[in-house]
DNA sequence: TAAAAATATGAATATTTATTCATATTTTTA
DNA sequence: TAAAAATATGAATAAATATTCATATTTTTA
């Protein structure tokens, strides 16, 4: 119960925070969002801003451990693709995760502690991407231009597929866009 | 005189929501940033909403004149090449307005009018492309999701430079990254 | 150059929104 | 099942911040 609680709240935030951007996040209108009052807001947070990090926190905890997962003895373009699909997924299917985390990051709510913590997924790429370099597979360019590449790719067409698309995302797309994205930087 | 009243009042707007985001944006913090009075910002604008809606006008109105010129008699790569330069060097140059736009959008201080804008960009970047796929030099895949990995790479590269190379840009830069892209894309 | 107009100031006020708390309801304990 | 503990409520209060306005300064006009 306490935890249905909390999704509540966190979805709520989300959700709101998709339709008018942490700048019009409005302790009430969580609470009406998330169906119960303002004051039981206070019961499971401080305040205002340790809901905001904690939902943070989750968001960062939950983001790495899907993807990194036992798939490093497969070659890497299948490596490649397995995070991709996974990434894609995940972002068409909750495409206010980045909307969320990307203003976080910079508003005045975040917490210094929350500040440290990185998704990981950038260095696991990372390291994929020097490995698949070291086998002469991927493109001998500097790792953080193939990064910016694969994660600006992904979030701009998660962001089409759900704002045009009405977040239908197929085989086929997933295997298109891949095929684009692994064109660019395999070698 | 008024003009560069204007101006220190946008540039101390875009400079404090790339410090604190939309969600931290005070008109005391935006009146001291821009070395003047709060009441005075109410002089120029309305009200906060008028600012900032003003801001947003004047950065769309902005970004499209400087990339659509006369480059349209040129080779599909070529024309290609140019844009990527000319956005590479503008978002490195002033990374600022990605994420004043990006929050701006979906903040409450949105303005209908507003809403309605487009930056052009993106329509002149899908002629372009279907230009070129019909001349045979673009692989034939949904526009969209072409554009998804040339935006989403730009954006991300120059966050990128910006962050964590101090906005250092060189043509090895933009040539390598640019070839990233066009190999992702042509034919 | 003196009066009028325009612009600037920032403390005072109004508004918005976060937070509290007395009271009510639900859940747990024994 | 009755008392105690935990949780929930939302109107009342506090805090933060937008906006105004009486006053001061600067610029324009004639």
């Amino acid at each position: 119960m306490k935890d249905d609680k909390l999704n509540r709240i966190f979805n709520a935030t989300l959700y709101l925070t998709g339709k008018v951007g942490i700048a019009g996040l409005k302790m009430s209108n969580i609470a009406k969002e998330a169906s119960m009052a303002t004051g039981t807001l206070y019961i499971y947070f401080k305040n205002k801003e340790e809901l905001l990090n904690a939902l943070y926190f989750k968001l960062q905890k939950e983001s790495a451990p899907a993807i990194i997962n036992d798939i490093s003895h497969l070659a890497i373009n299948i490596q490649l693709y397995k995070m991709w699909k996974i990434a894609l997924e995940r972002l068409v299917d909750n495409n206010l995760r980045i909307i969320f985390l990307e203003q976080f990051v910079i508003s005045p709510y975040i917490s210094e502690s929350n500040k440290e913590i990185d998704t990981g997924f950038k260095n696991y790429l990372k390291r994929i991407l020097e490995q698949g370099k070291s086998e002469n597979l991927i493109k001998d360019v500097d790792s953080d231009m193939l990064i910016a590449l694969i994660i600006g790719f992904v979030r701009s067409f998660s962001t089409h597929l759900v704002n045009d698309c009405n977040g239908h995302l197929n085989e086929k797309s997933i295997d298109e866009s891949f095929s684009l994205c692994w064109n660019a930087i395999k070698k």
